[in-house]
RNA sequence: CGGGGCGUAGCUCAGCUUGGUAGAGCGCACGGUUCGGGACCGUGAGGCCGGAGGUUCAAAUCCUCUCGCCCCGACCA
């Protein structure tokens, strides 16, 4: 491809809304375009990427005996009321009128369609097993976009929806896709992470994550560095700490009620009573569509809501409002206490359960009770595990310590079960006659977080430095000098052998200064730079470079191609 | 959804406090000099100042409403 007949404009200026250097890099150097909040047209440079690892990911869905379809983008409203999400799915899913005033959705994901699908086609266990995908564009309606392509509303993704007969066979579609996203990642030359994952609004029993490994991720991962344990911290465990009632123990003191004027912050009572935030009981009131919902957590530590939501088995969870906290507390926020609380469902921590001698609100306004023990103040029977896991916590399954570092979700594989097969009635026939409802599994990698991912875990500063496999060229020839005779004809010749073998280059034939070639060819970040200019001409020399290290071999130009062909690895 | 900020040339921004009819840099066009790390000089094109309404002799500037965009928060008890 000539640079002069190509579409690639790249610019000096970083857009005002761009935050992250993957999101700045890609605009600049001519990749994506807003279009509109989280809405993007990716042009011919990012397309190309896009499509390189689009290919991957096909090839290697297709080794894994997974078939390609194509759904639609805009599906029915039915199909989402007879699963129960148009009910549950929230503003996130974008709802759309047709003409004839009915509803429809732009598909955030596919399980509904492809759940239909199914259940027209497929009839008997002989049918079984299959997986399906697609790569398609989703629309999710984000509270906030950001970040260019890492969370887009509109954004391309590869979804599979495995289907079969029994837990074996969603096991083994399990297994296979786990593989094929290794091997993608890896392909990608990612560095990345599995890691356990919640199953969130999507459901189903066990699910995993694949994060690439950045900063600017907006996932917190936990990982053990002696046994690999690694956990989204929305789901991750740690060893509960039955060290505390050993070391905390002490011979119960009378309770009393103490005046804590105005300190409603665990930190600032934990001050003023001169005790440890560790021997405070945190005690928070939550609203559900179940009602309210009390949960207990050591003082200095943070409830993982996405554990108390499983816990209760509800749909959504938030923070009590003022009024409400003061209507089932008796106290404004920041007094609540289990001692005394009625008619709320309480539920504790391991984190507390050895504490002795401690301190909790007494629902009632700038008081605290101090020396709260288990038994004798308060009878509890809900114990669970509610911690939100973070670095330097014991590991769950070894006696390590866990790391916590932040990553970008490009892949999320669940096991669904038969939570949509059921709904919606997609069952199969067994050898007996018998039906049930097909056991599924869903597996979605993100294209263009992906490959924003890559960016962000490849770059300088000067620009991309574009990991081989997923470069829009492989190669970039620059005519220094396109005016002078002996430099385009070196140029030329060369562009039309590298054409030959099959290589993806890119020949930088335009009108302009040298200068502006090379800080284009750093920001765009081609793997494998050559460039043929009149000074290293004059030698009989042509330069051949890699972006990554940006050393210079000066070569014959007639072997140039061979150079470059083993720098590719080909 | 709560709080804050911003919409002025293709891009990044100044001008607004103290109303008087629009600017810079980059980019673009043309001419000249340049030509191995985003050149220089000159000339020029390009903006109903997001939109609507109001105040005023006069509004980019003040007021009201609206639309769009961005940031923070929504893990505080």
């Amino acid at each position: 491809m000539r640079w002069s007949r190509f579409y690639l404009y790249t610019t000096r200026e970083v857009p005002n809304d761009a935050e992250v250097i993957s999101h700045q890099l890609m605009v600049r150097a001519g990749l994506i375009k807003k279009v509109a909040a989280g809405i993007y047209t990716y042009l011919p440079f990012g397309w190309r990427s896009l499509q390189k690892l689009m290919a991957i990911v096909r090839r290697e869905m297709n080794a894994a005996g997974a078939v390609e379809l194509s759904m639609p983008a805009i599906q029915p409203a039915e199909l989402w009321v007879e699963s129960g999400r148009w009910q549950r799915y929230g503003k996130e899913l974008l709802r759309i009128k047709d003409r004839h005033e009915r509803d429809f959705v732009f598909g955030p994901t596919h399980e509904e369609v492809i759940t239909d699908t199914v259940r027209r086609d497929v009839k008997s266990y002989r049918q079984l097993p299959f997986n399906l995908y697609q790569i398609q564009t989703k629309f999710r309606d984000e509270i906030r976009p950001r970040f260019g392509l890492m969370r887009g509303r509109e954004f391309l993704m590869k979804d599979a929806y495995s289907f079969g007969a029994d837990a074996a066979s969603l096991d083994q579609d399990y297994e296979a896709m786990r593989a094929a996203y290794c091997r993608i990642f890896e392909a990608c030359q990612l560095d990345y992470t599995m890691v356990e994952a919640d199953t969130g609004t999507i459901g189903g029993s066990a699910s995993h994550e694949f994060m690439v490994v950045a900063d600017t991720g907006e996932s917190a991962v936990v990982r053990c560095p002696s046994c690999g344990y690694a956990a989204n911290v929305e789901k991750a465990e740690t060893r509960t700490v039955e060290a505390a009632a050993a070391t905390e123990a002490h011979p119960p003191q009378a309770l009393e009620e103490v005046a804590t004027p105005g300190k409603h912050t665990i930190e600032e009572v934990a001050r003023f009573l001169k005790v440890s935030p560790k021997r405070l009981v945190k005690t928070l009131i939550y609203e559900t569509e179940k009602g309210l919902v009390a949960a207990l957590i050591r003082g200095d530590r943070e409830i993982n809501e996405v554990k108390l939501l499983n816990h209760f088995d509800v749909e959504h969870l938030a923070l009590a409002s003022e009024e409400k906290v003061r209507a089932a507390t008796g106290a404004p926020v920041g007094f609540a206490g289990p001692v005394g609380l009625k008619d709320v469902p309480i539920v504790a921590d391991e984190s507390i359960r050895g504490l002795t001698n401690f301190v909790t609100g007494a629902n009632k306004g700038d008081a605290h009770y101090v020396n709260v023990n288990w038994g004798r103040d308060v009878d509890l029977a809900d114990w669970t595990d509610l911690v939100l896991v973070t670095g330097g916590d014991p590991c769950p399954r070894c006696d390590g310590t866990l790391e916590l570092f932040r990553g970008i979700e490009v892949g999320h594989i669940f096991k669904l079960g038969t939570k949509y097969s059921e709904k919606l009635g997609c069952n199969f026939t067994d050898e007996e006659g018998n039906d049930h409802p097909m056991i599924m599994g869903c597996y979605g990698l993100g294209i263009g977080r992906t490959v924003a991912a890559a960016i962000e875990q490849n770059h300088d500063k000067d620009g991309i430095v574009w990991p081989r496999p997923l470069a829009p060229f492989e190669v970039l020839l620059i005519a220094l000098n396109p005016e002078d005779a002996e430099v385009k004809r070196t140029a030329e010749e060369l562009y039309a052998q590298l054409q030959e073998k099959g290589v993806d280059v890119l020949f930088d034939d335009r009108d302009e200064r040298p200068g502006v070639k090379f800080k284009d060819a750093d920001l765009i970040g081609i793997p494998v730079r050559i460039t043929v200019g009149a000074k290293s001409l004059a030698d009989g020399k042509v330069e051949v470079s890699l972006r990554r290290d940006r050393e210079k071999r000066l070569v014959a130009p007639g072997e140039a191609v061979g150079k470059v062909m083993e720098s590719l690895g080909r």
